[in-house]
DNA sequence: AATTATATACGAATATCTTCGTAATTCAAA
DNA sequence: TTTGAATTACGAAGATATTCGTATATAATT
């Protein structure tokens, strides 16, 4: 899979790309009924977005049979790590430190998530 | 200073909230020759943006003088906040350990930020 | 006083994203 | 075979954000 760290995906492209990672090569039609879980979409918006995803290399399709299946592209996680980076640069004025704090404090963690994180934590405290 | 979690700042008026979070009541002046540190943006570009955002109610301005002055209205750990909530379900799927994962991993995190983490995950811990 | 510089107001062009209607095609069902 | 359902392709409308040109007004400079 290509690590395309130019194409940004935006809100609603993202939206079927998530879809997209969690199920794995599927038709525009599981996507729509995806979406219309929890928003009202038209069948024909979620067909021109991913046509466009297509078109931008955010997703890649196999257009030989009549329903054509689409599947991500792009990698998730250097998709994620590349919106986080924008997202601290632009909402925390670069500082992730000051994002986990706010993220920890807003209890944004449940207690599991808390122990994996100090275990993460200490894991990093001893490569050093 | 209103806590209005009903209007989201967009990509650029998020970065004149930061220029005015952090530099106190200025003028579009100030605002602009900042933004041109790092990208070239036209003085009216500015100003229409920080007009929009007074209609909006993210910023409040003082026109006593010819030179208006600005400052944010909206508060900048609250805007953090919902705007960090709204991207931890977009991007990982509501999971804020995933992104704390991935924040930690990317970005080295000294040790003293490290112990203030931890410090602070156990600050939260004994809370529950 | 006349000229130059600076500021605001306004409107409009540009760009991007989202949404959907309609037509054409293919497949399935009656 | 004919009818109806499902799919893709295409274009365009609508919404929002960004950008800037121009006009007007005010202040500063010469």
């Amino acid at each position: 899979m290509k690590n395309n760290n130019e194409l940004k995906p935006t809100e609603g492209e993202l939206e079927i790309l998530q879809i997209l990672w969690e199920n794995g090569p599927v038709a525009v039609r599981f996507v729509n009924d995806k979406l219309n879980i929890s928003r009202e979409v038209g069948y024909t918006t979620t067909l021109k977005i991913m046509q466009i995803m297509a078109e931008k290399g955010l997703v890649k399709r196999n257009t030989e049979s009549r329903t054509h299946i689409y599947e991500a592209f792009i990698n998730k996680e250097a998709t994620q790590k590349q919106l986080l980076r924008k997202f601290v640069d632009t909402t925390f004025r670069g500082s992730a430190m000051k994002m986990v704090v706010q993220a920890l404090g807003n209890h944004q963690a449940s207690e599991e998530e808390l122990k994996e994180i100090k275990a993460l934590i200490e894991r990093i405290e001893k490569k050093d």
